[in-house]
DNA sequence: TATTGTTATACTCTATAACTATA
DNA sequence: TATAGTTATAGAGTATAACAATA
């Protein structure tokens, strides 16, 4: 029960039994990347019938809505890299999820849009995630949830 | 012929001026990820010239608080695998960073200790996020910082 | 000269299987 | 049999340099 060594031991090497995170739990970026690990564990899960990962969405639906983004525009936004993207985009191609167009103004670029099997995925991708938010969402309530996005975005932008 | 209106292009391929960005800015998983990346980034900077990673500052932040805390015990707080862990203690104990010793109940594990040299630079390092924290929280009220934390702690907890 | 998209490549991070020694 | 620590290794993610085509 409790332990008690016999007064003065040298206590040479004490043993832990429930480790003390108090410390890191008052640290913001602890508890940022430990929230958004949570939330994009089941983002992956819930994603994976679609066969898209978290980058995966996130750059079809800024082509969803966006018709005609360049790559060089989702890097930026993204924070991709462009070598670490081309990969990316020639996998979705090559699923007929999107298709790559002449940039009306810059021969350089190529804009990207949309295929019809791509937007019919994106809807019921979308609507996953948005079921997903309710879900997480509900262990907030709805005002503590639209807190919760505004006080981030103070944090990062 | 005449039925052909020029009002009516095909609109091939528009192009994107400024990206809209509102839909993904909805969502709870892609909020907490940028605040995470950005914090972390600034705490990289930060700890440099300790020469400590986010994760080898986690790490020693248990031990410091923790003293005689397991690997074992680590990786299961941490979310770290066991093979992965191995070279980040290693690295630290050859900095005579922290120690091992035997653990005082189980022939197995070792328990982990700060050295001397480890204390002193774990006071300073601490010291640095506090300042850190104080500094990020700056964008935030004091009540704000607090709610943003227990909002994260009820996602991911 | 600067920028878009691309290739090649290296480095880090994370994940899996299997071994050893203790429990 | 199960667990703590370890090794080896594979895969994913992220980084820089350099090139061709176009601005």
């Amino acid at each position: 029960m409790m332990n008690v060594p016999a007064r003065k031991t040298p206590s040479p090497a004490p043993a832990v039994d429930a480790v003390d995170t108090s410390y890191l739990e008052g640290l913001l970026g602890y508890n940022a990347r430990r929230a958004a690990l949570a939330v994009i564990e089941v983002f992956m899960e819930r994603m994976a019938p679609y066969d898209l990962r978290p980058v995966d969405f996130s750059v079809l639906s800024l082509i969803t809505h966006n018709p005609g983004i360049t790559s060089r525009q989702l890097c930026s936004t993204l924070g991709i890299l462009p070598p670490n993207l081309v990969g990316m985009i020639n996998a979705l191609e090559k699923r007929e999820l999107i298709a790559r167009k002449p940039h009306p103004r810059d021969g350089r670029a190529m804009g990207l849009h949309l295929t019809p099997s791509g937007l019919k995925l994106m809807r019921d991708a979308e609507r996953t995630a948005a079921a997903l938010e309710a879900e997480v969402s509900g262990r907030l309530s709805p005002t503590e949830a639209k807190t919760l996005i505004r006080l981030l975005k103070k944090v990062y932008l």
